[in-house]
DNA sequence: GCTGGATAGTCGTTTGAACGACTATTGTTC
DNA sequence: GAACAATAGTCGTTCAAACGACTATCCAGC
């Protein structure tokens, strides 16, 4: 068959369609390439991301226990499934889970002495990471940037998580009207 | 057995260990949330954000083709498989493929008809989905987290495949030292 | 013109995410 | 107290991402 295609790339002029539509392409491009870093670390200790969090939420509610569900609803991103989630923490020996007595519908899920251990051997791994990924910004960048990524999730939370979660805005004063 | 576990959950004050881990799990919730608008948009017309990304890339250098590494280069995030979100987009006679014959080691891509109605399909959705997720932030806003977005991920830029990128601060002049 | 190395893309396999249906338990209403 | 809805979690299945091994082609050097 004739190639009737020319076998050259031509340059591009893409832009964006909007302003909203470039700030929220260059949030998933930027979470994307800080997310690789992250990876990096993680799967070298046999675990995700995802996980770490659930075992550093465990750890700071440690010895106490949470609800299958409140460990869900504490995570940084929504996990559609958190009892598969859970079953390969249990499979490792890092996490424990309980029916609760009083109400048999509930599973407390609580981090065992192994689970620690795991979140204390990454601590150092993790702090680095931190310094990787955003360490080229200085401090008053920083908050603003935590600040105007608030605000950008802000009318997208649900209000009735919001509150499980360390980092809402809420009770902080807006600093622009 | 007796029940030793409390089953009532307990307040935590969970903070972040550092001020550029907050920032990077502020980055890592608000993608999240802000994705899952994006995700209700595309699943809606067949198709993942990811490959309405490729269409867009094809379309804007159509009726011309660009290679399969050219279009990964493109793509807002790292896709390690071009091979098989490709295919998906030929099976449905999105996009078609042809072995260039001056190196037959590559295989140029390029935007069919079809492929081309389906993003102006979505035109007015998109639009609106910009609006729906940031919508609610002025343009200075926008134009700032822009502009610190580019600033947090400069570091891990790839500087092969930046100049192919939109979204690149090469060439821009930094507002601060 | 043959060999080794680089490049472009493809494919097999494993793993984790997504969606929804399903079970068990509790609370509500008449 | 039986029926129905709501809640908490589990599980089956399907789909996409991740990782690496593999093929084909080209280029460079001898």
């Amino acid at each position: 068959m004739a190639t009737s295609q020319p076998c050259r790339t031509r340059p591009v002029s893409p832009a964006f369609d909007s302003l909203e539509q470039e700030a929220y392409l260059q949030l998933w491009r930027t979470y994307d390439r800080l997310r690789e870093l992250d990876e990096r670390v993680f799967q070298g200790h046999g675990i995700t991301a995802q996980q770490y969090n659930a075992l550093r939420i465990l750890k700071s509610v440690r010895p106490g226990a949470l609800s299958t569900s409140a460990v869900g609803a504490r995570l940084i991103s929504r996990a559609a499934d958190m009892t598969r989630l859970l079953d390969k923490l249990e499979e490792q020996g890092l996490v424990s889970r309980k029916r609760c007595e009083e109400n048999r519908r509930v599973v407390y899920v609580s981090i065992t002495a192994a689970g620690v251990a795991v979140v204390n051997r990454l601590a150092a791994d993790v702090k680095r990471l931190g310094k990787d990924q955003l360490g080229h910004l200085d401090r008053r960048t920083l908050r603003s940037l935590i600040d105007m990524l608030e605000r950008a999730r802000e009318p997208h939370e649900d209000p009735a998580t919001v509150a499980a979660w360390p980092g809402s805005r809420q009770g902080k004063r807006r600093v622009e009207a």
